[in-house]
DNA sequence: AAAGATTGATGGATCAATCTTG
DNA sequence: CAAGATTGATCCATCAATCTTT
């Protein structure tokens, strides 16, 4: 059908023949930087599957009902909940019919503001994350927090911290 | 249609009104933790971003330029390579397609083996790579190696190297 | 039968466009 | 018009089933 973005794209960088000034990556920052997607993609796959084997339940899924678990009134609105869980206006949309055709979670129309949605986690929803919780907990635990030194947690937090601001 | 599978979990845990004996994280472990998730998750988004937008290349795709151009003759076999970038085998299959119609890669019968398949990179693929490399190992070195002192470097490397075994 | 690779069905995410309310 | 949310089209990944070669 189409394929035109890459053979578009190739177009405009024409002619660069001159010599690469790319250094590459040393040993140590391969390890650090390969090493942390690696350990991402290994731990979240481990983790993800875990609580879909056991409970049905995706992390996405599991990162909504722990977020509006401890919201106040176990209830956020759409657009803020999106942004707290790092997913799109519109994916959060289709994630919450899901969660809300298993009754794991309502929607309830904001008085305030009547443009405005809430999602709320119900009662079946709070139980199925309290369950899940042991579970995921004692995964991330067993596969990362256990692992750490506490003074390797204090440097990564002080690492993630500077990344992140 | 469906939606079965949350309603056959939730009966098969019924009976835990017990008092749940999970430990929440402590404000280290969330910040060494959560941390981590925040951080993969905004360093790949925007690396991922930075890729699509200057070559119409997603982060993926990159990285499987990047194993065969690194591997012998620039190619390697279908199985080893979606081990490689943690792909599943038809994950892996449908990306060779892709990448294969905009001329990147080429598949190749294996001699020794009639039923492998190798994926071999074209000089069109090493000369788009080669321009993708110098922005995304910018990227990275703008977003993470530059913001972590040698120190830092070696522990995380250590970390994920636990992790991982 | 087992290993390598592909295909069909499906899940889950995105962007762009749209609808409603402020 | 701007903001909140949803919908339509599409992209990218997975699992299960299949086909070929060993």
């Amino acid at each position: 059908m189409d394929q035109p973005v890459l053979a578009a794209r190739l177009d405009c960088v024409r002619n660069d023949t001159a010599a690469a000034p790319v250094r590459d990556l040393s040993g140590e920052e391969l390890a650090a930087w390969g090493g942390f997607l690696r350990a991402h993609a290994e731990l979240t796959r481990a983790l993800d599957a875990e609580l879909v084997e056991a409970y049905g339940l995706p992390l996405t899924s599991y990162e909504v009902l722990l977020r509006l678990a401890r919201a106040p009134a176990g209830s956020m609105r759409m657009s803020d909940l999106a942004d707290s869980v790092l997913l799109s206006r519109s994916g959060l949309t289709r994630l919450i019919d899901r969660l809300a055709k298993t009754g794991l979670i309502t929607r309830e129309e904001c008085q305030t503001d009547q443009r405005g949605l809430l999602a709320v986690i119900t009662p079946a929803g709070r139980q199925l994350f309290r369950r899940a919780g042991r579970t995921h907990l004692a995964g991330v635990r067993e596969r990362f927090l256990d692992r750490l030194s506490e003074d390797e947690q204090r440097v990564l937090a002080r690492i993630w911290e500077r990344l992140l601001s």
